[in-house]
DNA sequence: AAAATAAATGCAATCGATTGCATTTGTGTT
DNA sequence: AACACAAATGCAATCGATTGCATTTATTTT
């Protein structure tokens, strides 16, 4: 009920009849400032409750200490993991976090990306909508000199720190994973193939066909957007073909997942009559039956990665820049589903 | 490489010989400014890719619109759907939400609670540590009327909105549940019951006890941090009773799922030797086999409610404070790992 | 003790948008 | 044409902290 508005730097300078420059500096360890004065401003601060005031030292200094992350979204493991790894290096560093989710619409992507350069974040983290193939909304922080790091879908050909896995490379093992489990006709459930992620793990998987001299079939690639029901539909038009394969890798494990519920209730074994291997190592994939064998991307530390080179960034801007491609690692994970050895 | 400082409304002001008022009323779309004017100074805007700085609106207006959210960890689905939730009902309503995780210490969720002050949050969101037993630290919020809802791990006491679920009647539920399946001897895992959330739970256990003419007994109850690991320990503490459970009631999903696991490699039947029900109904409690019974928290709801809540407040900061509690409704999934008609 | 230097503090502008009140411009009435 | 009134715009202070430069105070030097 206390109405009284805050306690300013101005409130404590005219308690102790002195400026506001002063109690600025002594707050902020200024040295021009001596100690015992100092003392007494810190000593007058804690009793008032003084407060300082973010939003004023942001406009003035052209700073918000905040960097904002914008994924399709925030509730899918792999997102909230970096996050939570961004969080982790971010709030060490002295930054805010702010975050949005684009829900995979190009229009709320191209929303939130505009709020945060009103909200002058200092850099933005990022992972493209499925919808996204334009980029001038980033232009904006490109134009400004504000430091923007791509993850996981990025922007390719866009001036930018990126930070990804090699998709093709987690392609072509997974699927030479698959051949050397003996299966003989893999097929390829992969997402929009206009994002880098399910474009390049596609490649993979038939470069790995090629060099297994196996040839590739058209009717053995479907492309959708990989949900529960987009995994279920897949599998069944797979099983429908003339020649069905033996074999999946799915762009994500919970595509993986349905294939494997509609598998089983169709009386067919994994892995003894078919072999899958999904991607990203969701939580579930380890405990299901039979496990997923699935590739595992290591979010927290991409999080982690991304919020150390973003600050980087930030704090030293006067730098000429340079833009890297960071790759970091994966592993395949072998687990029931692929694995017949495991029978 | 634009080296040029933002353009500001005096930028726009001065191109068109009039006042920087004005330019901002226009673009507020204030009825006091003639529609010719506006489409002139609007059209200017757009032209100089105008963006207007937020953060000098916030300092003169005293309002952020940004909520700020505390949890214990993003990355667990609960609260990042929870989260998602928030976003959704703040996004539409023009709020940003800024967010941070305690990792269950009192001493970094204190820390984040004061930097969501300083950063002058319209509102706060959250839900406790596991090692929050004070409040004071929120008392800051309280205390200059700004709005405070907390959500699942609440502050007994404290004056504000809570939105929880009836964890009373869950634990009930699920007890009941149990002993309807048949089971004689039902143990329990509960959570730090310094939790309202673990303690309720643990008290709906002992009154579906109660109510069904069922000892209490101290030994088939436990208390730990509920992780895989404390699960397993749990279970095997249990299993080394002299008279040992044949079902528990567990205090989260992962507990019920590392018993699980290890009943499996004991070569103990489930659901026929043993029932197992989990709480909060994670994406893999439906998936693996058994598939888990759990209590299902409507969390994105639940956020969407958080949200809904403290933006009424925030925009009615004027009338008169009442808190509400709310309770959310829960549904008892019942599913193999507790259901002998099952089998 | 005066002068030179260093240390401590203060003044006032600034960041960019908002807003109460004052002023100017425009419209309508007789 | 003169007046009343409404509509449109401008002035200047404000939000709270920061900071370059100026000024005051303290210390050292000769």
């Amino acid at each position: 009920m206390e109405r009284k508005a805050s306690v300013t730097i101005h409130d404590i300078a005219r308690e102790l009849n002195i400026s506001a420059s002063t109690v600025s500096r002594a707050l902020n360890d200024n040295p021009r400032i001596r100690k015992s004065t100092k003392e007494k401003i810190k000593a007058l601060a804690l009793e008032l409750g003084y407060q300082p005031n973010t939003i004023a030292s942001n406009l003035r200094t052209q700073k918000t200490h905040t960097i904002g992350i914008v994924v399709p979204l925030i509730n899918r493991h792999f997102f909230s993991t970096f996050i939570s790894g961004v969080e982790d290096v971010a709030f060490d560093a002295g930054y805010n976090v702010i975050i949005s989710q684009s829900k995979d619409l190009l229009q709320k992507e191209q929303q939130i990306v505009n709020s945060m350069f009103s909200n002058r974040v200092d850099g933005l983290i990022t992972s493209l909508s499925m919808q996204t193939s334009a980029f001038e909304h980033f232009q904006l922080f490109a134009n400004k000199n504000i430091p923007l790091v791509f993850f996981d879908r990025i922007a390719p050909g866009f001036e930018a720190n990126k930070i990804i896995v090699d998709d093709f490379a987690c392609g072509f093992k997974a699927t030479q994973h698959l051949i050397d489990e003996g299966y003989q006709r893999i097929a390829h459930l992969a997402g929009p193939t206009v994002l880098n992620t399910y474009h390049d793990r596609m490649e993979g998987y038939k470069s790995a066909l090629i060099k297994n001299n196996m040839p590739l079939e058209d009717e053995l690639i479907i492309c959708n957007r990989l949900t529960r029901m987009d995994g279920q539909e897949a599998i069944k038009k797979l099983l429908d073909l003339k020649n069905p394969p033996d074999a999946v890798f799915c762009g994500n494990d919970t595509s993986a997942l349905s294939m494997i519920v509609y598998l089983k209730s169709q009386g067919i074994r994994i892995p003894e009559d078919f072999g899958i291997v999904g991607f990203s190592n969701e939580p579930f994939s380890e405990v299901v039956t039979p496990s997923i064998s699935t590739l595992k991307q290591p979010a927290q530390e991409m999080g982690q990665k991304a919020a150390e080179l973003i600050i980087n960034e930030i704090e030293n801007k006067e730098l000429p820049r340079t833009y890297q491609t960071i790759t970091m690692p994966t592993e395949l994970i072998v687990r029931e589903s692929s694995s017949r050895k495991f029978n």
